[in-house]
DNA sequence: GTCTATACCTGGATAGAC
DNA sequence: GTCTATCCAGGTATAGAC
């Protein structure tokens, strides 16, 4: 494990704190105090407050997005994809929980990047309704709306981040079972 | 149905605005060039900015506190009450999705009325969660770890609001009984 | 009920010393 | 790399005329 660089510490606070207040509530002044510096000092080391949101919710984005490929690119069942889909979000979720939620919360407080952002997060969503039909096609998934399953389960992964951090490391894989039988196999018995 | 008053009129154009931007990036001038007028209009109908999010955010969550007091009172089984309770969040994200919209992403910024909040919600969670173990009690439901239900459970319905929205009001039945499907039963075949 | 004018404060960001 | 000092834009809110 390398050793943070300031900007990774920057970014790593700055997520810290959006997921606390939003974006648009956090002061530079704010950041630079949770550092223990002044607000002058961070511009040493980023170039604005808009830079510190993009750094952070492009590179989850990113990790979407590669993730995804990586599923889509593999010879299973649709069900084994959606596994797989679960396993993604709580693996970034348990990495990255704060960036998730700015994620989540301030991607409409982007400016130049906002509109790859919502290209990376639409072709995300289409990939996955794809496998859910083919998952239909195949008789391998009920055939219910999927537009309002890739609803339901993605947003419940994509609440994720605001859960992970109250579990315990170790019941990670208790939490990924559960959630796989919850989201795959619904709870009525 | 009776007339709007201009206090009414405000806070509606004022969850529309908190929804698309969220409160704090929402100014009173923004909110007053929306209305038509110029800001220092606004104060004659309103206390404060603060108060205008504590009222769209205080009204919505009693609202589900009350509905909820009338489906635990209910004598029906715990899927029943489940039922219930995915209509209630169809119910309200229905007829007040921008509302909504700052309930789930501004709550953090109530002052007065933040403890309040916090506890209508821990109620409510509270609640939940003893319809599913008393489901589980029973054998209605699954025994999976029944706060992973709640939190999956939860998270989907919390989010209607930011989906209703774009669907068709003939449509909201077929919803209603997709989602009923997918959280009670599952997709699995 | 809305306006203009304005008070007062806090925000992001820069300049230049150390 | 951090500091002090500072700029200036824009925020909430009030006073008082119409």
């Amino acid at each position: 494990m390398k050793k943070e660089t300031r900007k990774q510490e920057i970014t790593r606070v700055a997520a810290k704190l959006f997921k606390e207040k939003g974006y648009t509530a956090v002061t530079m002044r704010d950041l630079a105090a949770e550092m223990g510096i002044k607000a002058a000092s961070l511009y040493n080391h980023i170039d604005s407050k808009q830079t510190i949101l993009q750094n952070i919710i492009i590179t989850i984005a990113e990790d979407f997005t590669n993730g995804m490929q990586a599923i889509t690119s593999l010879e299973c069942s649709s069900l084994q994809k959606l596994e797989k889909i679960i396993a993604l979000h709580i693996k970034i979720a348990t990495t990255n929980a704060n960036g998730l939620a700015a994620l989540n919360s301030d991607w409409m407080h982007l400016k130049h990047k906002l509109d790859y952002y919502l290209k990376l997060r639409q072709d995300y969503e289409n990939n996955v309704k794809h496998i859910i039909q083919n998952g239909i096609a195949k008789h391998e998934i009920k055939n219910i709306d999927p537009d309002v399953m890739v609803f339901s389960m993605l947003t419940t992964l994509r609440s994720l981040y605001l859960w992970i951090p109250k579990k315990e490391i170790a019941s990670i894989e208790d939490l990924k079972a559960s959630l796989t039988k919850i989201l795959l196999t619904g709870i009525n018995k």
